[in-house]
DNA sequence: TAGGCCATCTGGTCCT
DNA sequence: AGGACCAGATGGCCTA
């Protein structure tokens, strides 16, 4: 299968996103930003501070008009009836932690999309301005590294061979992420060997031989790796 | 217009 | 209790 040329997103979005200031489509009935939603649930503290505003006493033929705007109430018992504020305030509180929780949500989504960008970077494509999937960025990473592994693990066997011919080296014009191994903020694999997690070198998806594996940038899915593999 | 991809929200579960 | 993680739902954008 043909590489797909998705050109969604310019080069500039992967920096957008690593500030976090790359979703494409805010939902049109959230707020458009971190910062607004965290003013927003600012609010909700600050309300849940204070004590929880009576709800609007509609005045009978008013239109929601208050009446005595500006006073101050005369006592609790002109207000809500105590169960059904304390029921509000569970409900404020209750929002306000979702609130929160969406916002740390947002923000791992983030960081897992910063994660994915850098592993982008490492990672051959062709052509360059080409951006993977996320799906299509894991697959090719996993059979990249196993790719890898076999071609360093062939340059050792020719090494020992009779003949001490040369080994096999990358496709030329492939950033090899082994040369960032060895340091670098981005590097993929510091120290760990390519065999961890239980990932057999032997093939990611079948046979060593079949050449649907390398580059095989669609191939049907590898075998599953074992959670928190990744 | 259907389908793919994505961001976000949400509730549940697990962990510290 | 609060945070991290996860999976399902939803809606927007884009392309064939």
């Amino acid at each position: 299968m043909l590489v797909k040329a998705e050109v969604l997103a310019p080069p500039a979005e992967d920096e957008l996103l690593l500030l976090g200031l790359g979703s494409p489509a805010p939902s049109p009935s959230l707020p458009s930003s971190a910062e607004e939603e965290e003013e927003e649930e600012e609010e909700e503290e600050e309300e849940l501070r204070a004590a929880p505003p009576a709800r609007p006493v509609e005045a009978p033929g008013g239109r929601g008009l208050r009446r005595a705007e500006g006073k101050r109430r005369p006592g609790r018992s002109r207000g809500a009836p105590r169960a059904a504020r304390t029921a509000e305030t569970a409900q404020r509180i209750k929002r306000s932690r979702r609130l929160k929780a969406n916002n740390r949500e947002r923000n791992r989504m983030h960081n897992l999309n910063a994660a994915l960008d850098a592993l982008r970077d490492v990672l051959p494509t062709f052509p360059e301005d080409a951006k993977l999937t996320k799906i299509e960025t894991l697959r090719f990473a996993h059979n990249y590294i196993w790719a890898l592994t076999e071609t360093l693990r062939l340059a050792g066997a020719a090494r020992l061979g009779p003949d001490g011919a040369a080994a096999a080296v990358p496709a030329e014009g492939s950033p090899s992420p082994a040369s960032s191994w060895s340091g670098g903020a981005a590097s993929p694999a510091p120290s760990a060997s390519p065999y961890a997690c239980t990932l057999s070198p032997a093939s990611p998806a079948g046979s060593a031989s079949d050449p649907e594996h390398w580059p095989g940038r669609f191939a049907p899915g590898p075998p599953p790796l074992p959670r928190r593999c990744l």
